[in-house]
Order: C-alpha cells, then sequence, then structure tokens
DNA sequence: GCTGAATTTGCAAACGTTTGCAAATTTGAA
DNA sequence: TTCAAATTTGCAAACGTTTGCAAATTCAGC
C-alpha cells in the first residue's frame, strides 16, 4: 500500500489535518514540527494522492484537448505547444482525437467530461462541432476556428487579412493569374481565407480563380491543380489552404511540367515542421504556434476563475515564412 | 453542481447503494425500479464522478505515455497508434513530453504517478533512462527500445535483423560499398541496427564504412553525408538510422551532384507519413505501428493484472516499404 | 511573568463513489 | 398457498484528502 497522510501523522504523533496543512505550507511560521514533518514525508516517499485531493478541493490540474488527428503534424505540433505551457503551469493536458468524426468529437467531449477536466480546448471536426458544445459549464476554446457559440472562447489567426497579404505579396512578385485551392467540406478557416483572396484580387481588379480539393491527404489537390494549370490563361501563383494540400498542389505542378517556385509560385498556410526541409521548401503564412497555444490554455484558465466573464476572442497575427517555393 | 447518485436515489426513493448498483448493472434481473432508475439517471443528466470512484476502486482508467516529443511525426504516429487501442479498451493516455531531458523525464514519472495511472509506456529518452523507472511498482512498458531492467516489459522490432535485411537488399540491388549512418549519441536501436549491418557486410566479405551525425535534426547528417560521398570508394549506397536523418542525408547527397535513388541508394527507418511524399519517396523499414501500440497497451494491461508475472519482451516484425529512394 | 494577539492544532464533516453484511424481497416449484 | 433459494436492498464504512470551527499553543511586547 502507498504511503498516506495517516501514516506520517502517526509517525509524527499529529492528527492529520496538521500534516495536511504542513504540506500543503498552510503554516506560516517555521518551527521544528514542520520541519520533522515534511522530512518524514520524504522519509516514508509520500506522493499525494491527487485523486483524493481533487476530490475535496474539486480543483482540475488536467486541461482536455479535442483535436482531429495527433499523428498529423499541423495538430501535433500545436499540441506540443499548448503542453508545453500547460505543463510550466503545472497542468497536464489529456489528448482526444476524433479522425475527423462528428460522433467522436462527441465521445470525446463525454470522456473528458467524467475525467472532470479544468476546461477543454478544441480543435473542431467542422462547422458544425459547434453544436457538440452547447449548454456545457466547463470552460470552453475553440483553437483555429472561429464560433458563433456566444459561451466559447476562440483564439485564430487573421485568415483574412494574412490571405490578403499573401495575395498582395504574389502580385508584387510579378504573378499575372492567381487562383486559391481550398477544400471541398466547407470551415470557417478556409471560406475566410478565401474571402481575403477575393478581397484582394478585386481591390487590384483582377480575375480570381477559385479551385477545391477532394481531400487534404496526399492525391488530395493533384487533379485540382492540373485542372488549373491547363487552364488559360494558366495560374502563375497558387494560394492553398494548408502545408499539407500543397503538398500534392506542388506534385500536380511538377506533373504538368513546370516548375514549382519558379513557372508556379506557391503560398501556403501552417509552416508544418517538415514544411522547411530543402525537399520541399514551403513559402507558408502561420501565426506563432506557440502564442496559439499559450492564449488557449489562458483563455481556460482565465474563464475558470471567472466562468461568467464576457466571451473573448483572440486573434493572433500571423507571419509569411519566405521560401523557395513563393 | 452537478447531479450525484444521491440526487437521483432522491428522486427513486431507493438507497444511493442501490443507485450504484443499477448504475454498474449489478443487478442481473431485470425489473420496473432499475428501468426507472436508469431513465431518471439519464433525465436528470447523471455522468458519474470519476474521481470519486476511482478513490474506491483504484480502478484508473487512464494509461501515461512518456515520449521525447509529440510533435516529432515518429512519436506522434506512434501515439496515435496507442491512443487508438487503449481508446478502444475504454482507457485515456495521458502523454508528457521530455524534450529528450533526463530530467523532465523524471519529472514527468512523477508527475503521472500522482495521477495514478494503470502503467506508463515509455518511449526513453537514452540509454540512461531505465535508470529513472527503476523501483516503482507500476506496469511499465518501453517501447521501441530494450532495457536489462527485468521488471520494465518492452516491445521492440528487431533491429538487428531488419538492418542485416536491408543490407542483403542493398548488395542485392547491385550496391558495392555501403554505409551505415547512425547518430553520435549512443542508443540500443542505433547501435542495434549498426550491428545488424556490420554482421551482414562480414558475411558478404565487404568492407564496412561507419558514420555518425550530431543530430537527427535537420542539417544533421548533412556534413557527415558529404564527409563519406568523398571518399575513396565512395558508398552507393546508406543504411540511414531514421527517416528524420534520411532527410538531410539526402540533402547532402543532392549536394554532392549525386542522384538519390541511383547514384546513391537510401535505406531507412520508421516510414513516417511524410516519407511516402513524392518530393521524399523513402524507401524505409518500419514494424506495424498498431501493432506498436496494441502490444504495448496489452503489456500494461497485463502486468496490472498479475503484477508478478515474469517479464515479456515482445519482438515485432518488421517490413521495408520500397520507394524511390532504395 | 503576564497579556492579548497571532498562529497552530485536533476534531469531525465533507467530497461522490463502491461494497460487505445482514435483512428484506422476489422468484419458481411444489 | 407455501417454502427455500436466489436476488435485491439499505446501512454504514471506506477510499485519502481538505477545511471550518473552537480550543490550545506560541509569540511579542511590556
Amino acid at each position: 500500500m502507498s504511503v498516506t497522510i495517516k501514516d506520517i501523522a502517526k509517525v509524527c504523533d499529529v492528527s492529520y489535518s496538521t500534516v495536511s496543512r504542513v504540506l500543503n505550507g498552510k503554516n506560516v511560521r517555521q518551527n521544528a514540527k514542520n520541519d520533522w514533518i515534511l522530512a518524514t514525508a520524504k522519509a516514508l516517499g509520500y506522493k499525494p494522492h491527487n485523486i483524493a485531493r481533487q476530490l475535496v478541493t474539486k480543483e482540475s490540474d488536467t486541461i482536455g484537448m479535442i483535436i482531429p488527428d495527433v499523428s498529423n503534424p499541423h495538430y501535433s505540433e500545436i499540441t506540443k505547444s499548448v503542453q508545453d505551457y500547460a505543463n510550466w503551469l503545472g497542468y497536464q493536458v489529456l489528448i482526444s482525437n476524433t479522425d475527423w468524426d462528428l460522433v467522436k468529437e462527441s465521445a470525446a467531449r463525454d470522456s473528458l467530461l467524467t475525467k472532470n477536466v479544468a476546461g477543454i480546448i478544441v480543435m473542431p471536426v467542422c462547422d458544425r462541432s459547434h453544436l457538440i458544445f452547447r449548454s456545457l459549464d466547463v470552460p470552453l476554446v475553440f483553437l483555429g476556428t472561429r464560433t458563433e457559440e456566444k459561451h466559447i472562447d476562440y483564439v485564430v489567426m487573421d485568415n483574412v487579412q494574412a490571405t490578403m497579404d499573401a495575395t498582395e505579396y504574389l502580385i508584387g512578385r510579378g504573378c499575372q493569374t492567381l487562383a486559391y485551392i481550398g477544400r471541398k467540406i466547407s470551415n470557417y478557416s478556409s471560406r475566410d481565407r478565401m474571402e481575403g483572396f477575393l478581397r484582394a484580387m478585386k481591390e487590384h481588379g483582377l480575375r480570381a480563380i477559385v479551385g477545391s480539393a477532394d481531400s487534404l491527404e496526399f492525391p488530395g489537390g493533384y487533379a485540382e491543380t492540373k485542372r488549373l494549370l491547363t487552364q488559360v490563361p494558366r495560374p502563375d501563383g497558387l494560394i492553398v489552404f494548408n502545408d499539407q494540400l500543397a503538398f500534392s498542389v506542388m506534385e500536380g505542378i511538377i506533373s504538368c511540367g513546370y516548375a514549382v517556385g519558379r513557372d508556379v509560385l506557391v503560398v501556403s498556410f501552417d509552416d508544418l515542421q517538415i514544411s522547411a526541409l530543402p525537399q520541399i521548401s514551403l513559402t507558408t503564412i502561420t501565426p506563432s504556434k506557440e502564442e496559439l497555444g499559450r492564449v488557449a490554455v489562458d483563455l481556460i484558465l482565465r474563464r475558470q476563475k471567472e466562468p461568467e466573464a464576457e466571451r473573448k476572442a483572440v486573434i493572433v497575427s500571423s507571419k509569411m515564412v519566405k521560401r523557395a517555393t513563393g
């Protein structure tokens, strides 16, 4: 059996409430008895029983996180930054994968709730995900997607503005014909990016081309890219929904006999670690992932403190990392 | 306040022990009262309070996992497979990152222990990690690294055999001069792979070249590869410790003016998802990650049932995925 | 050494469950 | 309808903590 507070109490011949208080540093003065208790606690190898502790304090030191898929670099990188910051604050992060499935997303929610987490950070499956998190009284943050739901805080980058900037950038680089490649299944981010693209194009009086990929996974944007590149005039610059999709887009460009970064410029979003590899070398736009994670955790903690606080939406700035593709 | 078993008891006018039993299906016969209790539980929106439950049953439905870095695809992919299987069995997985730091690794251990996890799956930082997990009485599994510690189960691939096979393969493809590129910081896996390589070369009476990279991260194997390729005779086949390292090795090959997959063949280990991208297209060796994860979880559960069971070491088979580089 | 204030202490209840025990109820067969 | 066996029920204790309260102790200043 593991050693409890009572064991220490017995050894030191005090009540166990005293041990509890000393261990929690609630006695402000230093006295010999304190030291003795602390010493025997260490000697006996006492480890606080968090479960019992939580039962009475109702405090939780774990934050739930719901993401589509940890094995996808985009999510694992953000997960890492959430974990780093949360751990630094003394919190653990419990991760659930949804595999892009709404049913699993709500199962994840339930499972997290019975763990009585301090709050849940969600990277939602789709535009309807918010329905799953209605009328929950646990602190909730959407990360990377905005939401109309007024009890859910969120943190996102300014997709519209960033894409306008990216469009300007490509125009500045001499592109004449630009296309945006999104994903078929609509989501806020893709729509916002498209909107930014369209807006910038309109301001420049240019005709905007828009395409969409069936899926983000590998052959995803290949066919659509080939289709776009055989049009006249053919696009000489592409803004792609995200890095992952850009991988297959680039493949499409190559298979049409064009050189990425020379005949066709490519800019996308996320700045995955692998996008920096020379073999890929994507020009890509991303907010600071550290900031994203930090803000998300802070929002949880804030709402934990003041559950009735006004809903907070944080827009973090993004920056473009210029590499070979654009 | 959230609804408890007592609330249900009050509504149904039974003792709360009865509610508890009905909810846990301990009453074998179906009667109207059962259904009524179940119904009101649902109506009231009762969610079992896992914390309280665990306090008395001492059962835990969470498995701890300690890995160097979730944002690294190798770890995130294995993490995913552990999670998938664990969730399927009704377990949650609590992940801690060590950032390749022994101190953080032992902090992760402590933090997981106070959460009273059912067991801990460890992908160790280095060869000395086992010291951190000595004399723990929680089920422990090393994943991807063997260990001498006799109370720690482990699951690994057969590194020696797989690398022998890979070496044979490259010889069969006509390579005359082969080199193995490992990492400076020694670990079991790298040593075993090197040993397999050396053994196979010896069997063929060929001279074996061995190099080592400072780090796995990007420029990691670049310099060493250039060094090796300027030797005479220059290697025309490379076996690289892992995919991540292979990325920079390939860069080195290209910068020497050789074509990967034609002038110099490359085989590595892990089969990261991105290694399948056409831009990378690595020939690579890996065990089934699903199997790895499944076995690790099963080992935890087994030892949880019989803590005194004999130590079990599982060797899973691996297969080579042939792509453009070799 | 005395006094009042400040601090520490022990007691007991609480957190939301599960569970052994003995009593009560239901069941099925005669 | 009756009886024994099978099942369900309620009670109370337990799990390892924290915490409000009142009593006891320590402290500082005189």
